[in-house]
This record gives C-alpha cells, structure tokens and sequence, in this order.
DNA sequence: TGACTTTAGTAACAATCTGTTACTAATTGA
DNA sequence: TCAATTAGTAACAGATTGTTACTAAAGTCA
C-alpha cells in the first residue's frame, strides 16, 4: 500500500471460517485498528486489474470471484486521504485461503465480521454494502461455486448457499431447483464423511439453456 | 465541465423518446463527435451528490431515479483525461424532460441511443453498462414509475416496462401480479384516449409487506 | 342508428413451479 | 442387530404463471 495517490482500490475479501463469514484485514501492530487492503494503482492501471494484484498481494492467492462493488467519495474518510476509493468484492474457499496463508502479506488476518472494529467511515460502508451485494448477486454469479473446491457434495453447496444467506434451506427444493438448471454433473467419486451415508461428489459444469422470459417481478420491488 | 481534475462523474441518463430510448449527449460544436455529460467535482464532494448537480445542470431537471453505476479507470480514454471516472446511470420522464428543456445546458440534446457516435472508449462501456444496469434494476428499484407522471394508466405502465425491456409483455399477466404487490392504487379519475373504453389512472402508493423467503433461482446464473 | 374498430379490463383454465412431508438408502457406533 | 446420522427421492397440495377468451366502453363511419 501506497500513500499519497489520487484514488485507491479497496477490497473486501470474504471467505467462510467456522460456520460463518470471515473478512480479509490488515491488523494494525497495536491490534485495535482494522483496516481493508487497499492500494493506490497508478492512473493507467486497469481498475479490475489492480484489485486482482492486490488480492494476489495480501492473500496471497487469486479470489475465485471477484467484482466491482461501488466507488466512494465526499468527506468519509479513508487511511489514504484519497478523494476517490473503488471497493471491490471477492470471495475464495476456505482450502485455498488456508494453502495461501503463508504467502499472504505481513499483518493481514481473517476476521469475523462481527469483530472488525476501528475501520473508517468509508471502509465500513464498503463492509456493509459486501455483504449485501454478496446475497444480491447470488442468483445471477456463480459466487457458491466458486468457494467450493473442485468437486464437492450437495450438502456442500446447499453449505454454502446458507451461509452466504444466513438462512437455512430446504433440502428437496433446493436439489430440484439445481437439477433443473443444468449447473452440476455428477462425478463416480462418492465421499464418506464417517457418519451418515456416504455422499456423491458433483463438479461445476453449467450447459447453455436458452433464457426463460419471465414475467415482471413487482414483488421483488423494495420499499 | 471543468477540466484537469482527478477524477470525473459521468452521467448516463435516459428518458423515453417516440417509442425508444434516447440518452442526453453533450454534441459537439461540429456535430459529430458526442460525450456524455461529467463533471470534475471537488474532493470533498459526495458522488451521489455531485451526479445530482450534474443532472440538475445538463438536463435541467433533477432525474427521477439515480443510482451509481460503477467505476471506470485504466487506459480506456476519457475527454478530461481523468485516471478514474465514476458513472451514474438515471432516467427521468418525457414529460419532465420536455418541461426542463429551457433549462439544461447549451449543446445538451437527446440523442437516440442508436446514434451516439464519437464516444471515448470508456464513455462508451458507460453508456452499454447502463442499459444493462436499468434492466437488471427494473425488478428491484421502481424505474418505471419514476419515468412516468404522478398518475397513470396501466396500460402506461406497461409501455414502460416494455420499452425498457425491449419485449411486449402479456396484458393479464402483467396486471396481476401488478396488483398482487400491492404497488399502485387507483384514483377515481379516467383518462380518454380519443379512441376505445377509457382507461382508470392509478398512482404509485407501494404498501410494505412482508419478504417472501423464496428459495434459491439456480435457473438465472448467467453462463 | 347500428355495425365495426379500438383499447381497457377480467375470468378461468392448464401447465408449471414450489414448499413440504414422508419415505428409502447407506453408513457408523453401541 | 438396532439406533443414530446423513444422503437422496417421490409425491402431494397449493401457489404462481402463461394463455385464451371473454365483457365493457369508447370512437368511426356508412
């Protein structure tokens, strides 16, 4: 992280850590102070670009999904003074988060949600407003897939989906909804987890389907 | 527009226009090469607020609904050379549009979207982001609504939504769930048309109800 | 006047989709 | 062998959706 330039790239990089969310910080040395990653690209540098270096950077891994979220500006303050900040999102599975542990940067750590504290006016509201993009885009990104290894069982993905929800699903209409879809072929492997009947692995493999043109969906409208 | 700072906002914004959507250029003195309308703001300026002022100054009226688009940066072009540029995307009604001309900025035109020429490379990804962006929103933001006045016909409505959709929807289908949502309510006024029955006008009174928890809608995940 | 055209508005059917209950299957551990 | 646990599926009922076909109220034109 630099100082000093005209606008930053930010990140909010989440991953599942017993149970629930965890948030990618750099902890500060007197370990009060959170701040998210952030860099200050210089001004030829592609936006998406730079926030994919400074995954690399401070994870030490690529995230399996990561989008633009919003940027920020005005009078919340941010560590760099920058008047302009892009925020990104990412997420990575909990396996590839912990294989890159080691070549994450210095002072970076995972940490609940619930516990970040001392962050600034502007990374706060990029904290929040991850969250909800995450569930937002859920339906229409592969984000659940792409925090799974390469093969994974069902109840994995269901897992997941509830996690990143925060609510729990049902089993029956959840498969049926997949199979559907066409999203996942199912491999010969079969996976015993010690209790319970052993569980058939599936791999990520969407099929083109022609789009479905649905009517208006006024009951999505907010308040 | 002034010129030079370190960073833009830029503006898409689109009103109906004879059957299509039209979006407000700035045309050049020359008449062929067009840009959107941006301004460089003070650091301590809120975007949100700034693209308001943009609005305000361009078309001459505030938009009915605004929201921000994404950020753009790296080595696309853009006519102030800034590093980093901020897009809001709005729209606003024919009938205010029309209302506001007098007021908006010498060489500000609607342009047919079609025909915008002449557009930086990063103006440009704008300008097809937000077509996209009004369409992903339309379920979930009231976009329609804002671009028609404050009572209406269903029949009205539904133009909207088709224009805006770019398809021709069904009459029954779209009225009730329409009414399901509980988002218009009738006035006890009718409009004539010249020709056939007249038409019951409704304004926008959306009724808070509870969140339907559906399950997860595998089938919208983008290939 | 009266048939025809045009637009608004609705009822009702069929097909599909969704939530749920209740099952069967395969494994571990007592 | 039997309970406990997790995986996986069938099938029903109710809700939602796409569609056809109607009725209603206006203007037009002979």
């Amino acid at each position: 992280m630099r100082r000093g330039g005209a606008h930053t790239v930010d990140l909010v990089l989440l991953t599942p850590r017993s149970g629930t969310l965890a948030v990618l910080v750099q902890r500060g040395t007197g370990g009060k102070d959170d701040a998210l990653p952030w860099s200050s690209p210089r001004a030829a540098d592609a936006l998406a670009q730079s926030a994919k270096q400074l995954a690399r950077q401070a994870a030490g891994a690529e995230p399996g999904w990561l989008e633009q979220l919003s940027a920020y500006g005005g009078a919340e303050r941010h560590p760099s003074g920058a008047a302009v900040s892009v925020a990104f999102v990412g997420v990575i599975g909990a396996a590839a988060a912990d294989a890159a542990a080691g070549r994450a940067s210095k002072g970076a750590q995972w940490a609940a949600i619930e516990s970040v504290t001392g962050l600034t006016l502007r990374q706060a509201a990029m904290l929040d407003a991850a969250i909800s993009a995450v569930r937002d885009r859920l339906d229409h990104s592969p984000i659940a897939f792409k925090l799974l290894p390469g093969t994974f069982t069902l109840s994995d993905l269901q897992g997941i989906y509830e996690l990143l929800l925060g609510r729990r699903l049902h089993k029956a209409s959840f498969r049926r909804s997949l199979q559907a879809a066409y999203l996942v072929e199912p491999t010969d492997e079969w996976r015993s987890e010690g209790r319970g009947r052993p569980a058939q692995l599936f791999r990520f493999a969407p099929r083109k389907r022609r789009a479905s043109r649905r009517g208006v969906r006024f009951e999505l409208l907010a308040n």
